[in-house]
DNA sequence: TAAATAGTGTCTCTGAGACACTATGAT
DNA sequence: ATCATAGTGTCTCAGAGACACTATTTA
């Protein structure tokens, strides 16, 4: 029964030929449209990938990542990646799923370590500079879906699309695509861009009238208690929130 | 920046010493009190550990787990290493986290894929009869934390404890550990074994109350639609419940 | 009848939902 | 004044919370 544990000796088995990490970073890309001063911009939820030079999958695009070496963590594998390919750091990566299908790779027997990644896209900017020459571009991730991506990586996208979607409605993660200090509506519209079935016509309402709103955000004030609002997407003044440090506890049982 | 993708070569790289798999399964078990005939029993959360014979932890306990072939993925190892050592079958895993620190198994470089199963104790019940002989226990999950477990498995079995709380509150796995019909004092009990600080005095009134349990539970009937109930361990019949098959969506945005 | 668990009556109060209405400020 | 977005008034109704009370069956 723990054969394997009781007699294991490295040098009598067969070992994986590597432990790569794959990382799907999505941001939002907003772009304000030019026909008149303010308005909402238009979101869209975007994907980073790479463009692939040679064998296997020469030329098809990939999620960016690369292997583990000895001497760290996947997590710190992942971190060192994606500040390699996209010089973006300081972010939260969170570990999703491990891929490990036989023949998923075609150089050998591949365990595949997944993380996702949100960033803002003013912290991919300078990256942007440089893509043409990386081969490495932001995606629509619908359009993403729709790309024959090298290995498993429609799976991985597609599974944390999932993962993000979930999150979104159950955890905090918008404040990862929103400024520190956010108006309602550029919330609602985030939400909306990575979960677009969701539909709130009184979203407003729904966060001022208590309960959620005092579990979830604050308004912004400036030193002397005055609250604080923006105008840069409307005419009128809209009230800036954050996002408080509680964690919201969800349950099915009420 | 992506050199490890482009040239990668199996031969000229380190690659790791094996991917095990780890397993962390969760029982609740019901000891019924002896000094009456009925009683609602004391439940306890238990996991399964063994007792490793050689080195490395020699006589330390240990989670169930061993290592990933090279024709099955991780998944499929767990799955397998289940059935072999425990005789279950047919359970719901979750892979919830990959342990990949440097020097974590003394054996080599070996990143460990954590999974976690909930199983009715009723499924544990001829591997029980086995246990002396092949040095496998339950342990109630708290005396288990302040063992010495082998490698990083005290981590690990935290770390699954902290998962399978945050599901017990937000899914229905509370099904793993109850009959197809329960009464609602039996959830209840549940829930309290897993989640210690989930106190809720109005608990069936909470549940019976339309909203929640119309997504969640439902009344077990007969075929005349006569509600069925059950005196197992009341003097008064409780009715039966199941779950349903919904899956309840939260927001913590209303 | 006492014990043990199951379940309800009833009250109050919050807040969700709907949707039309008002508010503000740039052009 | 008009437009675009922000936010409110007001109504209704469901249901959460509290907690004492009743119900059912066995020993």
């Amino acid at each position: 029964m723990i054969e394997n544990e009781s007699n294991y000796s490295a040098s009598r088995y067969r070992t994986p030929d590597g432990a790569p990490a794959d990382i799907v970073i999505f941001t939002i890309v907003s772009s304000g449209k030019r026909t008149k001063k303010k308005a909402l911009p238009t979101r869209e939820l975007q994907v980073l990938l790479i463009q692939r030079k040679i064998w296997p999958f020469e030329g098809q695009w990939a999620l960016p990542g690369g292997f583990t070496k000895e001497t760290e963590s996947v997590y710190d594998c992942a971190l060192r990646e994606l500040k390699e390919e996209t010089a973006v750091d300081h972010v939260k990566l969170e570990y999703f799923n491990a891929y490990s299908a036989p023949g998923r790779d075609p150089r050998g027997w591949m365990i595949s370590h997944a993380f996702l990644a949100l960033v803002n896209e003013r912290q991919l900017a300078h990256r942007a500079a440089a893509v043409d020459a990386m081969d490495v571009r932001l995606f629509p991730v619908e359009e993403a879906l729709r790309l024959e991506l090298a290995f498993d990586h429609r799976q991985i996208l597609s599974d944390a699309l999932q993962v993000v979607r979930r999150k979104m409605m159950t955890t905090k993660i918008a404040k990862e695509f929103l400024p520190e200090a956010f108006t309602l509506s550029e919330l609602y519209q985030v939400i909306r861009t990575v979960v677009p079935d969701y539909e709130e016509p009184n979203f407003i309402r729904k966060l001022t009238s208590t309960k959620s709103r005092s579990a979830i955000l604050e308004e912004v004030k400036d030193e002397k208690g005055e609250p604080l609002s923006s105008n840069q997407y409307s005419q009128r003044a809209a009230q800036l929130y954050r996002f408080t440090d509680d964690e919201p506890s969800l349950s099915i049982y009420g």
